[in-house]
RNA sequence: GUCGGGAUGGCGGAAUGGUAGACGCAGUAGACUCAAAAUCUACCGGCCGCAAGGCUGUGAGGGUUCAAGUCCCUCUCCCGACACCA
């Protein structure tokens, strides 16, 4: 037998699949499966390990599928539009059609090098005219429905790729393409309106079962769905009374709108902020009104966060900034207060009305603010706490009362007073109750004089207050409901009083010094928020019991929502995070829009019969950076006749994102030739869904939330055969670079998956990446292991040799058990233990070096979708005259997977002690004498008595004693 | 900060609540060889022991259980997504 040698084999069975068309399908061909990877961007650099991981488990996984019978389809394209595309041609002074040609052939023989089995006759170029026709076709489908629109106004912007971008597109502030700080630009642009299907995108995702949580869970937080309502504050004109008698055309005087989803807080509200953007902000300070009495201060405030970069705003370690509007007032519509009006750019003006009603008791943002600013804080939600080790009891009556936790600190020692109880088990502050009249302060200055004696006190700060605390009180054997305020005080000298014989007999005191403040077991149920507050001052966020909320007190958080929303005509409204798509790009390498501005006609559409609208061939492509498409100064292209009146009219200039061609090419796989319409609904009838989609986490906001989008408006137009175009997605985990870091050219740790397929051969390669780690997980390349796995096949191919007519019977039970697993495995994704397993049968195979050769062929085929070539030549050297992808995956019986003896472990209190040799599936009873007659365990045992035997049928025996 | 995911030998990683470390790499020893490589065979978490064996061990600390890498609580660290969304 011949040495094992890719480099010989390899070549030859890539063009004989070829030749022979070996992965192509055909429509309606028995039952399908479609396999989808996510089809790469040809670069100039190449595909990567980070592509071959994906695509080698989707080329796995699908052989595997046609092994089982299945019409598998795995088809592939290229994603050739978008900036790097035509960056690397400015860079390297090349068209970007000719660049792209020759990258897409560069990365179609690498795809072949390693092996895959695409169905090359459904290939794909989203660059190709006859492709964007199609995708300038859905795009005026968009447009006629009205979900596509022109606007100008503020977008983010990429001052080096020259472009506005989408929100999605915007990663930490920067441009997800090439890392720029982005910038807001005010430009035209168009827009998809993806918000319009915010709902059902998120609804999608619950009929997505075998999607990863994880991605759905992504999906989810990015469309943000929040409910919410509507509070109108009416406005007082202090400066300007006049503006008071104004009435809108709804009869209504000016009033500001604010969202919230916290109307249970109403009561708390002191104050209401506008973001920069805001309409009434940007009125009052124009020169039409005067109602502002520091209007060139406001003027000045705006300025300055208008030069703010989308970072420098958002940065989290920013303090927040604003301007008070003075000469006008907000009246809180629950009880008439006036309240004072802010300027501020932490909030936001894209997100619900642009304004909201600061509660800063019971939010983080606003609480900081008003500290700054010095506003009231008003609480108003009294978080509930029970003391579980007190809880009430069933009967007793309940009494309430309002109390004080009185926290005595020593400055000069750094120790806190406690009261160590003399009947009880536990420790506490000084508490009391507020008398009539009294404030919190002066109710926990008052105890600390008369339980403690020290009376050179100052008040502190509230630590918490008020909370609604619930326990049983024993001495008064009543069940008791409490709100008490928790006040931090200090001791300004040690003086102290004698105190009562009563008092002295009930607890001691104890300084405790502020570090073993923890350790002691405090009965307070609501110490967990005194000890987060100690710390840091900080609102209540959580729910609770509404307090000074008039007619509402005592309800809950969610009863008071809807209840309060009513009583002040307030609207219960729904909110997205989710913003309409950007879907126009001022660069040359794109689809053009295929629109023509008419000065009679307005916006017409281009004919269906004259699409596509082509790319001019140009010499320069370069962008402008004015915020205007390079084709627009192309003015043989630009000038057009209107397709409407035939008058004069010009095209639209901006081209569709990286994201358009890869919204609906899945599409176009089921029916690549089709001539006359994006893809048959009969073809789509027949692959539709796509049954496995293998990709990026890093698409989950991005292609995967465009194309689902994409996907269910054509649903609607009853373009598409069903709702979610993916049934299960497959995310993988990144590979890293050797040194664990990602690969990147700047950091110089990039392995090229050519460079290693020359060293090994594709098969070793292939079979490595799979054996690598768990594929969701991401790993490090390192060729270290390398070996291991062209060992493995090397022994694969001398087991050639062993073939004979007999067998040992291990050899068979390992078989059928690989068999089984490794079957289980491809359709779990978890490649690396198909591998291991497939490994295991070999080193069984290698103990006795004898194998059938009907056991060799079926073992072959498992084999087969991980390394085809050499598992090919084998399979012909052995005689077959049939390609083994025309073979069938083979099928285990269960009764060589039993065998009659097995190994039972004894225990003995849960230590292995034993194992035993027994027949499989005795009863327990039998299991149990046996592994008691075992002279290990009875030395073990004694004369100990047995409490417990636990059997774990045909596994374990524990013995407890 | 919030939301996801994770932490297991020297390394990559296995393990339906039931023998932790499968499989592979690296390492050690032996066979073959004049020798080396390749290959084959055996060993290979740590501590103690000549051995039999014992103890210990899955980021840290608690808990549930006859039994915990696996379940529950608290915490630390790493990776990813979002990030002033009211």
């Amino acid at each position: 037998m011949k040495n094992y040698d890719p480099k010989k084999i390899e070549k030859a069975w890539q063009a004989e699949w070829l030749k022979k068309k070996t992965f192509e399908v055909k429509n309606n061909n028995g039952k399908k499966k479609l396999v989808l990877v996510e089809f790469p961007f040809p670069s100039g650099a190449g595909l990567h390990m980070g592509h071959m991981r994906p695509f080698i488990a989707g080329d796995v996984t699908t052989k595997y599928f046609k092994l089982r019978g299945f019409n598998a389809m795995y088809p592939i394209g290229w994603d050739a539009f978008g900036l790097p595309a035509e960056n690397f041609a400015i860079k390297n002074k090349v068209h970007p059609k000719v660049s792209t040609a020759k990258n897409i052939a560069n990365a179609k023989k690498q795809l072949l090098s390693w092996g895959t089995g695409y169905d090359w006759s459904r290939e794909i170029n989203t660059t190709d005219p006859e492709y964007y026709k199609w995708t300038q076709k859905l795009f005026l489908e968009f447009y006629k429905t009205g979900l596509a629109y022109e606007k100008f106004g503020e977008v983010n912007w990429c001052p080096k790729d020259k472009t506005g971008l989408a929100n999605e597109e915007v990663i930490d502030g920067k441009c997800e393409r090439c890392g720029t700080t982005v910038e807001k630009k005010n430009l035209r642009q168009w827009y998809l309106k993806i918000t319009d299907y915010a709902e059902k995108l998120l609804e999608g995702l619950t009929d997505l079962p075998e999607w990863p949580e994880p991605v759905k869970i992504q999906q989810e937080n990015w469309i943000g769905k929040s409910e919410g309502a509507e509070i109108d504050f009416d406005l007082r004109f202090i400066k300007d009374p006049s503006a008071n008698l104004n009435k809108g055309p709804d009869g209504k005087g000016a009033h500001i709108k604010a969202f919230t989803t916290r109307a249970d807080t109403l009561f708390g509200v002191t104050y209401l902020v506008l973001a920069p953007e805001h309409l009434w902000v940007t009125l009052a300070t124009d020169n039409n009104h005067d109602v502002l009495e520091n209007k060139e201060e406001v003027k000045a405030y705006l300025e300055k966060v208008k030069a703010k970069t989308d970072i420098e705003r958002s940065a989290l370690d920013k303090e927040k900034t604003g301007v008070e509007l003075k000469g006008v007032k907000a009246i809180n519509p629950a009880n008439g207060e006036e309240i004072p009006m802010f300027v501020a750019d932490y909030v936001l003006g894209g997100y619900g009305t642009g304004a909201i009603m600061a509660v800063p008791a019971h939010d983080e943002r606003d609480f900081e603010f008003a500290k700054k600013y010095h506003l009231e804080i008003k609480n108003v939600i009294a978080p509930k706490r029970v003391d579980n080790g007190n809880p009430h009891r069933v009967g007793k009556e309940i009494t309430f009362r309002k109390g004080v936790i009185a926290i005595l600190r020593d400055p000069k020692a750094d120790s806190y007073l406690t009261l160590k109880w003399k009947q009880q088990p536990w420790t506490t502050f000084v508490t009391g109750g507020i008398e009539e009249g009294e404030t919190p302060e002066e109710a926990a200055l008052r105890e600390i004089k008369e339980e403690t004696g020290f009376q050179d006190l100052k008040f502190v700060r509230t630590i918490v207050g008020p909370v609604e605390s619930h326990f049983f009180a024993a001495h008064k054997d009543v069940n008791r409901v409490a709100h008490t305020w928790t006040m931090l005080c200090e001791l300004t000298s040690p003086l102290q009083n004698e105190i009562t014989a009563e008092e002295e007999e009930k607890h001691s005191l104890i300084w405790v010094p502020a570090q073993d403040l923890k350790k002691t077991f405090f009965n307070h149920a609501e110490m967990d928020l005194i000890f987060e507050r100690f710390e840091k001052d900080k609102p209540i966020t959580e729910e609770g019991l509404l307090v000074n909320s008039d007619k509402f007190n005592g309800l809950t958080t969610t009863e008071a929502k809807n209840k309060i929303v009513e009583f002040v005509n307030g609207k219960t409204v729904t909110k997205y995070k989710l913003r309409d798509w950007v879907f126009s790009r001022q660069r040359y390498w794109g689809e053009p829009i295929p629109l023509v501005h008419c000065p009679k006609c307005g916006i017409v559409p281009v004919a269906d019969k004259d699409l596509p609208v082509k790319l001019p061939e140009v010499k320069n492509y370069e962008p402008t950076g004015t915020g205007e498409s390079p084709l627009a100064a192309i003015d043989k292209w630009v000038n057009v006749k209107c397709p409407k009146c035939k008058g004069k009219a010009k095209r639209e200039t901006n081209t569709m994102p990286q994201w358009a061609g890869s919204s609906w090419y899945w599409l176009r796989y089921m029916d690549a030739k089709n001539k006359k319409e994006v893809s048959s609904l009969k073809a789509q009838k027949y692959w539709s869904p796509v049954d496995l989609y293998f990709g990026g986490m890093e698409h989950t906001t991005l292609h995967l939330l465009y194309s689902r989008f994409w996907n269910l408006f054509l649903y609607d137009r009853k373009l598409v055969s069903v709702k979610e175009p993916y049934k299960k997605r497959v995310p993988h985990g990144i590979i890293l670079g050797p040194d664990g870091e990602k690969m990147s050219k700047s950091r110089g740790n990039v392995v090229n998956p050519d460079d290693v397929i020359k060293i090994y051969g594709a098969d070793t390669t292939r079979l490595y990446m799979m054996f690598l780690g768990p594929h969701g997980a991401q790993v490090a390349w390192n060729d270290k292991g390398i070996v291991g796995t062209r060992r493995f096949l090397e022994r694969v191919w001398a087991m050639q040799d062993f073939i004979s007519k007999k067998e040992n019977e291990e050899v068979t039970v390992t078989l059928h058990k690989t068999i089984k697993k490794v079957g289980e495995d491809i359709e779990t994704f978890s490649f690396n233990t198909a591998v291991s397993t497939m490994m295991i049968f070999v080193n069984t195979v290698y103990e006795s070096k004898s194998i059938t050769k009907k056991s060799y062929e079926s073992f072959l085929v498992l084999l087969s979708v991980f390394a085809p070539h050499m598992t090919e030549e084998i399979w012909k050297n052995l005689g077959n005259k049939q390609t083994i992808f025309k073979g069938k995956w083979p099928t285990y019986k269960e009764e060589y997977l039993k065998s009659e003896k097995v190994t039972v472990v004894v225990q003995v209190n849960g230590k292995i002690k034993a194992e035993l040799s027994i027949d499989r599936d005795i009863d327990d009873e039998a299991a149990k004498d046996l592994a008691l007659e075992n002279p290990k365990v009875a030395e073990f045992v004694g004369k100990s008595q047995i409490k417990r035997v636990i059997v774990v049928k045909n596994r374990l025996i524990n013995i407890v004693i």
